[in-house]
DNA sequence: TAAAATCGTTCGCGATTCGCGTACCTTCAT
DNA sequence: ATGAAGGTACGCGAATCGCGAACGATTTTA
């Protein structure tokens, strides 16, 4: 699976081999063997491809499916800031309802 | 890093080395070697411990120190949705702009 | 156009690390 | 006392790692 994952992302970057290895200070063999699956990578490795690719680590290993994490927000076991300051259980409950609100005044405009 | 995460949930949990072993299917010894740090859990069993736990793998490997994600809402490099409907970049910037307005009004009222 | 560089792939080697069983020590309930 | 359960430590054989080297195919440079 992260081999999958790794071989996709440098292709959609366009970086070869060569450079992912100088990155992580491998040898390019070593990072080849990981998109061909023959090799598997440290936890160290995962954790800095991840970073490197500006993805998470729950992507690479194939625990979730989408690059970028989608956040559903009324599902509030996770937590959100603005300007770097925590939004509060009711601003996301005020920020729900102004989304539905909208919504339904534009479905009406139609 | 990961062999004190592992541990910290696992005590927070209170759940025994045995447990976690079988819910895994490797030996108790070996997922002892995870939390002392004598040995590195595969990357198999990373992911399946992030979901036992209820994480993500970017906490377990330290990628990130929150156990569940923080997401700031400014930066748009992520998706949202409400009632599963994705938001568009305006959406999110609308919210933004409530926020902070809602927030400059509580600043004036005290 | 010939030479040199870059790219991706594969393989063997030595060294490292894995997973397991086992043994050991505590603590606690029988 | 005895046994079950939790946690720790270690030796062993097996599996896997990271590296350098070699290769053919393109692309770039001289």
């Amino acid at each position: 699976m992260i081999s999958k994952r790794l071989s996709e992302l440098r292709k959609k970057r366009q970086w070869s081999l060569q450079y992912i290895a100088d990155q992580l200070n491998i040898a390019k063999s070593t990072y080849a063997g990981y998109e061909s699956g023959y090799r598997q990578p440290s936890l160290e490795a995962v954790k800095e491809l991840a970073i490197l690719f500006s993805t998470t680590t729950d992507y690479l290993l194939g625990v979730t499916d989408q690059e970028q994490p989608t956040i559903e927000l009324t599902n509030a076991m996770f937590h959100m800031t603005v300007d770097g300051e925590q939004l509060t259980e009711d601003e996301v409950m005020q920020l729900v309802a102004f989304i539905r609100a909208k919504r339904e005044l534009e479905k009406h405009k139609k």
